[in-house]
DNA sequence: TGGTTCACTGCCACATATTGCAACATCAAT
DNA sequence: ATTGATGTTGCAATATGTGGCAGTGAACCA
């Protein structure tokens, strides 16, 4: 249905639908009762409004109001909180890995974060991340070397990116690495959103003694567009939960061995 | 803008929550009586607010109100409770100096991080920092792109340094630069601590079009081993009282300005 | 032109959510 | 241990949300 085909004299729904967006990309929320007297209305003609632009994901109702989706709230914050046992049982997993001596690399998000938060009672090791919080989190661990590879932060992973990046991360000599990704595709691989992305894991694959990938069961079976590089010498892939055979079979194909955390 | 200017008759939840998120994160606390005052509404009506949050993990409550979650950092966090006040007007009278478009390289310290956070009203930036905290915070404010400078951590500042910091650094042109340091002696030199903080805020005077130092009024007369080189290229000295006249003068005399931040 | 349809709106009644108040329990600091 | 401030809980008052219903006016058609 269509709201634009007819214009009557007085188009006045159209109207309020942009005034109430403008409003709200500017303040982040706005109530019922101010929009009803702003522009005369009763306050049912309001939320009738807001129901419609809630239908198309315009924003989200409260009571006695409507709020913008992401008014300031980091993406990582949401993600992290998301299947939080499943992580940290990766990270468990992935930190029994772990050696004490070792040059270790931990890639940026939520799943490599759990991994660092697994990581305090290791003793002695340099590690390698990209990652603001993981940096943040692992320079106050005892024992612990840790070195930030510098570049242009993505604000959605909170995490340098880019040709400087890939600059930095050559200069290491990396024993084990632990790397994000964006889907488990249904062909055994991993793939990853954006370019930079793919390129900068396929690279650590190649650079690292041993590279691991750690996949909470959200990112099974997903389609994202990017290949990763050199997967097929990835050591392995540590994931939450048993994936479907066909998919465990596909990996196995691949190469890197399937590690599932919760049998530990 | 000031936070305190405007009194929202009747405030939504979500725009509540907001507000005291942002607070949050400016100021690392906030107390039931100050957010029931401003906000006009019951003290209960805020801690069901604060318990709201602390369910989504956004926060910790404490008695008398709510604190950021900080999971294990001694140093950083204790300092930065030093004079909060005082550091937050230099971080205003700091940020009044910056002009939409400019590329900004802040130093890592405490005071540097409140110039950060008087930051968030402006525009279309370039940042440039060694300091975890600096580039997790910035990156999320919109219209402002954050370069991490690579190197390895010091747990002490949560920031880099070291030859890949100050090799990253040297790519930039940057319009202004905002340094800390360890103290101001008494014959008007500001002195660091350690030989390469004092080198890399030497080589970013030399490097930025005007670099501000920016200390609060604990660091005055202090006495640290290390001067800082080409000290008195520096444009300014930004500090939150006014400093004993013979201080005033041995500036003076080296040729920086010096800035009382609470006469803004 | 006149009649009909239909989207839009406002009003009403009732359901639900949020808030403030007051009484009581706790905490923190002498 | 006392005291003032803070946290907790139940309850009543108010504000907000929902669904039904009828009036309005524009659009459409004969």
């Amino acid at each position: 249905m269509s709201p634009v085909s007819r214009l009557p004299a007085r188009a006045l729904a159209p109207r309020r639908h942009d005034e109430i967006l403008k409003r709200l990309s500017a303040q982040g929320s706005v109530s019922v009762a101010e929009l009803a007297g702003f522009f005369d209305v009763s306050r049912e003609t309001i939320r009738r409004d807001l129901k419609m632009l809630s239908d198309q994901s315009m924003l989200g109702i409260v009571h006695g109001g409507a709020a913008r989706f992401e008014p300031s709230e980091p993406a990582m914050s949401l993600r992290s909180r998301e299947n939080a046992e499943g992580k940290t049982m990766i990270g468990k997993a992935a930190a029994g890995l772990i050696k004490d001596g070792m040059v270790v690399f931990l890639d940026s998000g939520t799943t490599t974060l759990a991994v660092a938060h697994a990581m305090t009672d290791l003793r002695d090791l340099t590690v390698c991340t990209a990652s603001l919080k993981i940096a943040l989190h692992l320079c106050h661990v005892p024992g612990m070397r840790v070195h930030m590879l510098g570049g242009e932060i993505d604000p959605g992973e909170e995490a340098a990116s880019g040709i400087d990046t890939l600059d930095a991360m050559a200069r290491f000599r990396v024993d084990i690495a632990f790397l994000g990704g964006g889907a488990l595709s249904p062909d055994g691989e991993v793939t990853d959103f954006t370019r930079a992305g793919a390129e900068q894991r396929g690279r650590m694959i190649a650079l690292a003694g041993k590279a691991f990938f750690v996949l909470d069961a959200s990112k099974f079976g997903k389609l994202t567009p990017l290949r990763v590089p050199n997967f097929e010498r990835a050591a392995g892939v540590i994931v939450d939960v048993d994936p479907a055979p066909a998919l465990a079979e596909a990996l196995s194909r691949k190469g890197p061995k399937l590690i599932v955390a919760n049998l530990m």
